[in-house]
DNA sequence: TTTTGAGTTGTTCGA
DNA sequence: GTCGAACAACTCAAA
């Protein structure tokens, strides 16, 4: 009689081409005891939506799994330690985690398996090449994404694998995963006021049939990806990644389906690829999660007072007088899901139009977004900030009137998350307050800054950090 | 070591 | 309204 082993999911919740799955199936001779620990210390920074999220994701597994999962909540190594004595099961198996806080607990639940006798073994990643293995000519990591890109597309793709078969999931005690309810801890900084406690209508297409189902629907399009991703109004990308992030579905499938040699392929493929080189530097800079990237703009001056939060919670709640900016804060707000040119656009005015922290921006995307993962949360919003990876010699600002005129030319997604400008066509309705003639009744927000001031406002601020720097390097 | 070419996503201004 | 240049001039990766 063989012993069980433990198959410990965290953010793979699949049961598709899971290698970590078919490896504990393996070495337990088909008993595996499949369980997911919901640990308080990494929930204080989820909010709400993905916590409702993460809740109709275990559902479908436990449903895939006829009803088998078991789920534990608590410290992950006390409570791996105990179901593996429960069980009599000397080892557990799991997918590598890259995060900062994952790879601690990791390190932590080790540790403590070893000291009851039990190994914890990692096979596989949430990445179709391991964090941490592409390098540069010279040995170091790639810090400009083209670059790692064309690295990136000489890497082997393994095949996506089929489903496991003839496994008996080992039953134990469980929380009841139909009655599992909130699962956020709701720890929320001072400057989000009261706000984001509300839940979010998400998509209802959860666990690994429903990412099916969205990646089937994606490859009718994905042919046209290029020339319609940016367009918020069309609503044409591929809307994965809530399932990239909670592993219902692996990249490698995903770049299996959509191999046709189309434009829109290619530009899709280098989309997944930004999470691969997202996470590449999050592995090889850990502190890059809350720390910026470029020691020259590390004492950018931001505004912190009262009054900072006060403009703070007018961005979060899509108050802002831009109705571009409005629509992706309200979209975020109702869905947990915010189409990614909005969301740079969102960002840019965070950070060059208000001068907050870009830190606070990234602090409430996390905490909205059903898809929040770390490494492409963080560095999308370095990227915004100017502090990120990316070289481009200038200081991009965009202009959030201008990027509403050049994306949604029509008004079609401005009007569709604004009901103020309904009956507001464009141009007009793509204007700061929603153009001039729009009547006081509708009750839409006069813009609570002048873009080209507050433009102007950020290079000062920019031009002065790096001189700043320049002077300390100097003397140094 | 030095040089060279190039870098997701932009905006404004003036002809 | 459209087009091309100016903006400000950095940093990376490879030869």
């Amino acid at each position: 009689m063989v012993n069980p082993v433990i198959f410990w999911f965290r953010r793979d919740l699949r049961l598709g081409d899971h290698p970590g799955v078919l490896e504990a199936a393996r070495r337990g001779d088909g008993h595996v005891a499949a369980v997911f620990v919901i640990d308080p210390a990494l929930s204080a920074s989820v909010g709400p939506a993905r916590a409702a999220y993460l809740v109709a994701t275990l559902r479908a597994l436990d449903q895939a799994m006829g009803g088998r999962l078991i789920v534990r909540r608590g410290d992950p190594g006390a409570q791996l330690a105990r179901l593996a004595r429960e069980i009599g099961a000397r080892s557990v198996v799991c997918t590598e985690e890259f995060t900062p806080r994952g790879r601690e607990r990791d390190v932590r639940v080790r540790r403590e398996l070893r000291d009851c006798d039990v190994t914890l073994d990692v096979v596989d990643s949430p990445y179709v090449v391991r964090p941490g293995t592409i390098a540069t000519k010279g040995g170091t990591p790639f810090k400009v994404f083209t670059p790692f890109r064309r690295a990136w597309d000489l890497e082997p793709v393994a095949r996506p694998l089929a489903a496991p078969t003839g496994v008996t999931w080992t039953t134990a005690d469980s929380l009841d995963v139909a009655q599992l309810a909130e699962v956020s801890s709701l720890v929320r900084p001072a400057y989000f006021g009261d706000l984001g406690t509300e839940p979010a209508a998400f998509d209802a297409r959860v666990g690994e049939v429903g990412a099916l189902v969205t990646l089937e629907e994606f490859l009718a399009r994905v042919e046209r990806y290029d020339d319609t991703r940016d367009r918020p109004g069309l609503d044409t990308t591929s809307r994965l990644s809530p399932h990239l992030h909670f592993g219902t579905l692996h990249p490698r499938q995903v770049l299996a389906a959509t191999t046709t040699a189309s434009n829109g392929s290619r530009v899709f493929h280098s989309e997944v690829c930004w999470r691969e080189f997202y996470a590449d530097v999050l592995w090889h800079n850990p502190e890059s999660t809350w720390r910026v990237l470029q020691p020259a703009l590390a004492n950018l001056r931001v505004d912190r007072d009262a009054a900072a939060a006060e403009r703070f919670q007018r961005w979060a709640r899509g108050e802002t007088g831009y109705p571009l900016v409005d629509a992706g804060m309200r979209q975020l707000l109702r869905e947990g899901w915010m189409h990614n040119r909005v969301r740079m656009v969102a960002a840019s005015f965070l950070v060059k139009q208000l001068h907050l922290d870009w830190r606070w921006g990234a602090k409430w995307f996390m905490w909205r977004l059903i898809d929040a993962d770390v490494a492409s949360n963080q560095h999308g919003w370095q990227w915004s900030a100017g502090t990120g990876t990316d070289a481009a010699p200038f200081h991009r600002i965009f202009n959030p009137t201008r990027q509403a005129e050049r994306f949604d030319p029509e008004g079609d997604y401005v009007r569709r998350y604004v009901p103020e400008l309904a009956g507001v066509a464009a141009p007009q309705c793509l204007s700061p307050g929603g153009g001039e003639g729009l009547l006081a009744a509708s009750g839409y927000v006069a813009p609570m800054v002048d873009a080209s001031t507050e433009r102007h406002e950020a290079l000062a601020r920019f031009h002065e950090a790096r001189v700043a720097h320049h002077a300390g390097s100097a003397r140094s």
